[in-house]
DNA sequence: TATAAATGTTAGTTTAAATTAATTAGGAGT
DNA sequence: ACTCCTAATTAATTTAAACTAACATTTATA
């Protein structure tokens, strides 16, 4: 029961929580240089914190704040326990927020995700709590990830469906969320968490995959089937 | 139809421009320090831009960009086209989610106004749109004030509480909405916008004003009376 | 092993927004 | 007219967060 620092959090510092998070939930070892690359994905400001310098001086920040360690020979990131906590806090709002504009305001999914990553920096505990209770304690984002706080813990059987074996059926467990062109897509062709599909054909020579969710053929390349998760079934 | 500049706004150029709005809506003077006061009720930050300096180069950053006008013997503030189109822009994502937090959320009155002050800033005009349907185009705030865009207007009627007379039947038409210890006490009296009440007893000699609405009776100072507009019936 | 590509750091600037401290400009009162 | 108070400005700093350009360090690969 160590007290947490509860910090004042600046905007761009929870992006950068987030987005180290998100990292290594995609079990990907945190680098500077993938850290840049993945703040390129956040809509605010359009463009801003991306180039080498601009994350190491930030990330020596948080050093400073003690929201994570930075090995000397300087490869690897890793949280401290009050930079997972933070993490997570700024993580559960983001994936309330997408549920919250989905469930509450229609918003497509293909935008969920942008509204959203406006949205998180603006929720108090208090109202995070109001929403929660308004939406019922929900346990995972439209995108099938968890919401850190729910007990929900990802499905250990869940497999990249470029894993999967033609012929084989699947449920679909989760998709990426920062795409919008292939979110656009995906949607259009059902390709949603917990919509049931089987995998028409995987093409070790052409890198495709071909699949069929609910009477709808969708088609694309690898490095799309390793987005996407599934539980055989 | 001029095209009116949809800048990308800072957060704190945002509150600017509330803060220049309301204090013209409440029919005073645009001063620096007037506004220096007015920014210090913001919640964010907590104590930031409020220092004369700070007001002064923020007002000459604004007038660069084209917002507002600083009369040379600098005395008046007062906005251009630009300026007027993009704080009621704000004006009405900050009520709206005022609306938002106390319909949807159930938050009390009292907190309202301040969480709207974090979530007036994330709000992108698709979502605003989903957040108007959701909420069925509502024309004012819980306060009772114009939602800028609807074609709601003040009503003419309307005078401060602490200018009716003894005896007299009255419905809210506005309340304050930054004093949450105040707005804690009017709630609990059912002193909310569309209550009926009469004016018991307003002394002049203490300068006190006692009401009764719903049953329940409160009693404040002039320069709450001053503060609570109200429809005389 | 040498060299190229990838990765990270230093150095020097920039911008927005804030601060304090000190100074000036305008009005009101005696 | 002089003084005083209020209002506003100037000056000099600070901080967070970003940038480019140039340099350094690793890793990989021919």
């Amino acid at each position: 029961m160590s007290k947490i620092k509860q910090a004042r959090l600046s905007m761009a510092m929870e992006n950068y929580l987030l987005s180290i998070f998100r990292i290594q939930e995609e079990g990907e070892t945190v680098t500077i240089t993938q850290l840049a690359e993945h703040l390129k994905t956040l809509p605010e400001g359009e463009g801003l914190g991306t180039s080498l310098p601009s994350v190491s001086a930030m990330l020596r920040r948080m050093e400073k704040e003690g929201f994570i360690d930075i090995e000397t020979k300087k490869k690897i990131i890793s949280f401290t326990r009050s930079g997972i906590a933070n993490a997570e806090i700024i993580v559960r709002k983001h994936r309330l927020a997408e549920r919250l504009v989905v469930d509450l305001f229609g918003v497509e999914l293909y935008r969920a995700h942008t509204e959203a990553h406006l949205l998180e920096h603006a929720i108090s505990p208090y109202l995070e709590n109001k929403v929660l209770a308004k939406l019922g304690n929900p346990s995972i984002s439209p995108y099938g990830f968890p919401i850190p706080g729910s007990n929900y813990v990802i499905n250990k059987k869940a497999i990249r469906l470029s894993e999967l074996d033609s012929g084989l059926n699947f449920v679909i467990d989760r998709i990426p969320e920062d795409d919008e062109s292939l979110l656009k897509y995906l949607v259009e062709n059902n390709v949603v968490p917990g919509q049931a599909g089987i995998l028409k054909d995987i093409n070790k020579s052409t890198k495709t995959i071909s699949i069929l969710c609910a009477a709808k053929e969708s088609f694309f390349g690898f490095e799309v089937g390793t987005l996407i998760w599934v539980i055989p079934s």
